[in-house]
RNA sequence: GGAAAGAUGGCAGAGUGGUCGAAUGCGGCGGUCUUGAAAACCGUUGAGGGUCAAACCUCCGGGGGUUCGAAUCCCUCUCUUUCCGCCA
């Protein structure tokens, strides 16, 4: 979320730049302002009466002590009454202090200079194209049909075991997935990240804090027994990590990657885009977070961009970036690059990471800061991640672009890892 | 799952109702001394809000309560440790 002083400070800005956005923020924005005036003047009512009270109450100490009952007692009255009407003006003020969260939580992060303006994914900008097309001398056959025919993948099975969107992988096809994953993280640990493996369920606490809270509920997978969530993403353990830090400047970047199954309940998303491995409950994803000084974050959303794009070139996959516009932002993010590779025989550009930096939205939940030189105060930090990168879909990718008539040619780059070189 | 003990500043660890936001040690920072360093000595050193700055307010695991006054008493939740049970 924003900070009120983000808000106070500027406001005409901060309405302006969120319209990029498409949201009107005019009113949420009075408001804010309005309750931050009565908010401030209340607490300093409520503040000098806490005063008078501890004074009070220090001077009765020191009146029992020199054993002047009657006087003390004639304090603890005064004492008594003053603290009744204190009650009255806190009560006040919780509810100026919800009413104010309220109104904070709607607001989305405030979108970068450089967002292109835009209503829909259609708007935006496309940065880079890469790799080679693929061509065929025959019609090339979707993954859910390969899968099938070299029985790698079985849908139907798990769907028998739990639902749809659960697929099983068998055989060459669960090794692909393996090979995938360590190739991954290794070039993640060579690029300078530090792999970490936290847990799959979280507690609310942490889905507050990086935001799926309140926004996604209903979303999450939820453990209602103990009160947990099943991630949706690695995003939420591995950046919760850092939840009520304060970092020392010098410990920029953090650097963090790590593997983890994503639980999605993908709840309103019917027909569509679901067939085979486009869209699933549970997918495998490996993801990049770092924790970055708010004047070196820009430069680092860059870095995390090449960091992705280098291992799709070396899958040696056709590839396009294209950076949000204002409208296909998320609520979170203030600069977002995706990543859609090219699946030859569904004819479509399919997303297979999204690199954002998120500035300080969520470090202020989170509380994620740090000291630094030129300022006394702790301030907040810049946190960016992007998968790097999910699997499905670069699986789905790999099979369609690299069949042949009689089997799929593994990239070359995961042979090592995977032990053999076509799935026949 | 059962029983017991516990949770205090970066760390260790005092504090069981009245100047306690918290002794002491370690660590960090600054200084004296030194050619430099170490040692020794002196000073300083939590966070949030608030203010031009201060005053002031809040925070001793979380929440609630008792009291004029709570780190200290009560309730509750969470977590930790040890023992027992179960177990990959």
């Amino acid at each position: 979320m924003l900070t009120i002083k983000q808000i106070t400070n500027n406001p005409q800005e901060i309405i302006d730049r969120l319209k990029i956005k498409n949201f009107d923020a005019q009113k949420i924005v009075n408001q804010i302002i309005e309750i931050d005036t009565v908010k401030r003047q209340t607490q300093k009512k409520v503040d000098d009466l806490k005063a008078e009270q501890n004074k009070i109450a220090k001077k009765i100490g020191l009146l029992f002590k020199n054993k002047k009952i009657v006087e003390a007692n004639k304090a603890k009255t005064t004492a008594s009454n003053l603290k009744t009407a204190t009650k009255e003006v806190e009560k006040y003020f919780s509810q100026l202090d919800e009413q104010m969260y309220n109104c904070i939580v709607e607001l989305p992060n405030i979108p970068h200079q450089s967002v292109p303006l835009g209503k829909s994914d259609a708007d935006n900008e496309l940065i880079k194209k890469g790799g080679k097309m693929p061509t065929f001398d025959f019609k090339p056959l979707p993954h859910w049909e390969l899968t099938k025919k070299y029985d790698i993948i079985d849908f139907e099975l798990g769907n028998k075991l739990t639902g749809s969107g659960f697929p099983v992988y068998k055989g060459k096809g669960a090794k692909i997935q393996r090979a995938l994953i360590n190739f991954f993280l290794d070039e993640g640990e060579k690029a300078g990240y530090q792999e970490i493996m936290p847990p799959l369920l979280v507690n609310k606490d942490s889905a507050y804090a990086t935001g799926q809270l309140p926004d996604k509920d209903g979303q999450m997978y939820h453990a209602t027994e103990d009160n947990f969530y099943l991630i949706p993403t690695a995003e939420v353990p591995i950046t919760n990590i850092y939840r009520n830090v304060i970092l020392d400047e010098k410990d920029f970047p953090v650097k963090m990657t790590g593997y983890t199954p994503c639980f999605r309940r993908e709840a309103g998303s019917y027909g569509k885009d679901v067939r085979g491995l486009n869209r699933l409950h549970q997918f495998d994803k490996v993801e990049i977070v770092q924790l970055q000084n708010p004047e070196k974050s820009y430069e680092t959303l860059d870095e995390m961009v090449s960091h992705v794009e280098n291992l799709i070139i070396k899958l040696d996959l056709p590839y396009r970036i294209v950076k949000l516009c204002g409208g296909d932002l998320s609520f979170t993010s203030a600069l977002t690059y995706d990543f859609e590779v090219y699946s030859a025989a569904q004819e479509k550009w399919l997303e297979v990471s999204s690199v954002s930096n998120f500035e300080a939205f969520q470090s202020n939940r989170l509380k994620l800061r740090y000291k630094s030189k030129n300022s006394k105060k702790n301030q907040l930090a810049h946190t960016l991640n992007g998968s790097a990168l999910a699997l499905p879909r670069i699986l789905a990718t790999i099979l369609e672009n690299n069949q042949t008539k009689d089997g799929i040619k593994i990239p070359e780059v995961l042979v090592p890892f995977i032990g053999f070189d076509n799935i026949k």
